[in-house]
DNA sequence: TGGAATATTCAAACCGGTTTAATTTTTCTG
DNA sequence: CAGAAAAATTAAACCGGTTTGAATATTCCA
């Protein structure tokens, strides 16, 4: 490895101008920049980023928490979130530190890697309502990106999709269609995006008249196997009529869902109505499903990628206020929805 | 932020003694140690870690490169490795740096992550038979381990599973029950597990005097959608007869693959028979498919995990050699698979 | 109690870059 | 061509830790 000093050397120059030369300042002549340039080139230079780091006081990188266990189910679509990050930073020349931390050490594992002077930033993903990540972050001043809104009023950056307007048009379809045993499969109850998908659900079915008994809102963990089990134990009718639609807030729980009307003899986009948000799963596409599914479509790997470019912004010290985004959502309209059976039109 | 020389100051000692207190080094007072642990801790003291990798020359990272491109689907089996890599590594305290790299700047981008001293070492995923990454880090002799094995006879670390023994046993199984037309959707060609699985298959096949066309074995990426086209093709009788029974290299091609029989028409597990590799994705179980799959089953977080492990002790100066693991492939047979059909007796 | 042996502590160099302040070289002006 | 201004270069300090080699305290034994 071949060092500044060693290549000043090699020069005859100080390392000063070495460094200079290489960094593009403008008081290095050019006829040196070039000589210097050629050289590093020459001796295969590379900077030691460590040094680097520790000089400029820059680490170059931006930090994420893995929120993992040995018996946790990742979420897929963290990959595809991944992606877009990692893309996007490439793009501005960051990296991305991964660390692995199990659900009670979230806060702790952030305290740590900002104390350390690890990374420049850090991105919170997958916040609740009142997350003490974001407030720990905010007291400390250190820079930070939200995936997702948690008020709307904050003095933070995020990204977010229309998860309001998102799920206002999907069940306004619903109720059009005649539905008013409209069951919803939502994520986890503390998760900021479940919350304003909830609202707008309610606020949507309350402004037409129909009332959704509370056991027929489910909030779990989005895999195929909650969709599954929640769906057939609706569709037994033990808890009250069966639904005659289902929203769903991801493709994985509506696999599942369409695993138990399958099981129960029923015709999807007949018998019963789905619609269900789709982040994009390219693995998982939902107009590829044996019925295509009607879905809100968002695209996860633009958050990430938006959220890349923000967390960058931030670092270089642009206002949290000046790094707000929320993105629209598409209602695209598939066989998995249709209008609702006769049997259907008793409210519960 | 508190730093060492503060600290030192605070306590009336230099900071090498200070240092040495803090990474329990022998030749410390007791006392003295134990009044710089409780200034330490007072003073919510944490080593800047830039600063110690540059004094060490460790960096306490690992790197991986993910290979991503704006149209490209990211493999989700990565997630699950990455799960059990990153929690392995956490428990090692060490971290990861995610960097990433188009398809073809892949070698270029592992190069400048080690000229640049910011990992200890790097993991190499996916690889294939003469792949020039692993040529490049092991003429540079940069520690690395490998996920797959691209031969018998390396000096390098590796884990991987025993894809020959796997595939062997479940082409033995279909030949068992009688099925003499099997097509093969494998991996994409270069892929060393591909190379290792087809030829498992292919002897399996000859000792038992089958011969399968060029035309039946595919190679490609593994999605749904893969599955789905070339099943489809297959299965419309255009290319020969159609096949009896698929072995598939993921489940995820599976999905693709039942969807086609199903629009053909076709029961799985009695009209047509089905073997899938499961890698284990959580939210993917192959044991809850509309018809439970006949597996081979490796869990691909059991590879990070091990993974982590190699890297780390590589650092630590192991020999390469010592860390070479095969991991064994249970054989699980569940509905997919049945007797051949009678029509099924004609050989390709 | 003196001197050697042992246990602690410290000053200073180092890791490999960046950056400030000072110095040297070159160019411009009268 | 002298002197001032501008351009180019450098020495040295710095980032925040670790580590070597020397110095100081303490303990041990005769």
């Amino acid at each position: 490895m071949t060092t500044l000093r060693e290549l000043a050397i090699h020069l005859g120059l100080s390392p000063a101008t070495v460094s200079r030369a290489l960094n593009g300042f403008p008081e290095v002549g050019e006829k040196t920049r070039l000589r210097v340039i050629a050289a590093a080139e020459q001796l295969h230079y590379r900077p030691n980023s460590t040094a680097k780091k520790l000089a400029t006081g820059k680490s170059g990188m931006v930090g994420i928490i893995f929120r993992a266990a040995h018996n946790l189910m990742v979420d897929p679509h963290f990959l595809e979130y991944l992606a877009g990050l990692s893309m996007g930073l490439a793009e501005r020349e960051l990296d991305l530190l991964l660390r692995h931390a199990a659900p009670g050490a979230q806060l702790n594992s952030y305290e740590r890697l900002i104390a350390s002077g690890s990374v420049d930033g850090v991105i919170v993903s997958a916040p609740e309502i009142d997350d003490p990540r974001i407030a720990m972050l905010t007291q400390q001043g250190f820079p930070f990106v939200v995936h997702g809104r948690v008020g709307d009023d904050v003095d933070h950056g995020f990204y977010d999709i229309d998860n309001h307007g998102a799920f206002t048009r999907a069940t306004e379809l619903l109720v059009a269609l005649g539905h008013r045993r409209i069951a919803f499969l939502n994520g986890s109850s503390g998760q900021a995006f479940a919350v304003q998908r909830e609202a707008a659900f309610r606020t949507t079915l309350a402004a037409n008249g129909i009332h959704i008994p509370a056991q027929f809102v489910s909030h779990s963990e989005m895999s195929e196997d909650t969709g599954y089990h929640q769906a057939s134990q609706w569709l037994s009718g033990l808890h009250g009529l069966p639904p005659t639609a289902f929203l769903c807030s991801s493709t994985l729980i509506t696999i599942g869902v369409m695993r138990a009307a399958g099981e129960a003899g029923l015709e999807i986009g007949k018998d019963i109505s789905i619609i269900a948000h789709d982040d994009v799963l390219p693995h998982l596409r939902a107009e590829h499903f044996s019925t295509p599914l009607t879905v809100t479509r968002a695209p996860i790997r633009d958050a990430g990628f938006a959220l890349a470019d923000m967390i960058h912004q931030r670092i270089d010290g642009a206002e949290p206020k000046s790094l707000q985004r929320t993105a629209p959502v598409d209602l695209i309209v598939r066989n998995s929805t249709g209008a609702a059976p006769e049997t259907g039109g008793q409210a519960w």
